[in-house]
DNA sequence: TGAAATTTACCGCTTAAGTGGTAATTATTA
DNA sequence: TAATAATTACCACTTAAGCGGTAAATTTCA
């Protein structure tokens, strides 16, 4: 099981360590509530920029890697 | 601009290195081509589980990264 | 305990993701 | 240069993401 397949969880617990409810996260982050409910439950179906909006609130930091991507970043500089 | 904003160009970059034209990629992805065509192109609404097709292929993961990640990990197992 | 807040779980609606088809334009290469 | 492949770009269609409303079940806490 891959991390990203772990989202829903760790949105969770992200979220009640912040201390807010699934409303207040969805308010916070301009997503409706049923996009929270579905993401802790475990839907993978998400659309990315939504899943963005969520992440940024509760300081979840996303990183792409591969062997590639050190020569990425020659090309097109680096990835923070 | 973080690095996920990105994931165009380097699905781009990673498809060229790997020989690969959109429509194979798509085939083996199993998506459309027009999906490919508009990630490369900087469309961030796609769908997650769509994106993890194509960077499974790829051979590119995501990682997620929190000043929490850490304890989250003692709960639930780490992330690998 | 009992009221308030939160979570779970439906629903119907609107919007757009994702699709394959087609075709014109632009590399690629024999 | 000519044939081939790839890219870009449109289209209409189907499916589902995302939404707020509602209400029941569960949790929280004074």
């Amino acid at each position: 099981m891959s991390t990203i397949e772990k989202i829903g969880e760790i949105i969770r617990f992200h979220r009640r360590k912040s201390g807010l409810s699934r409303q207040q996260l969805a308010t916070f982050a301009g997503v409706g509530k049923t996009t929270i409910f579905d993401l802790e439950n475990g839907k993978l179906s998400v659309r990315l920029n939504t899943l963005l909006k969520i992440l940024t609130i509760l300081n979840i930091r996303i990183q792409i890697d591969s062997p590639l991507v050190s020569e990425f970043n020659l090309h097109h500089g680096d990835l923070k």
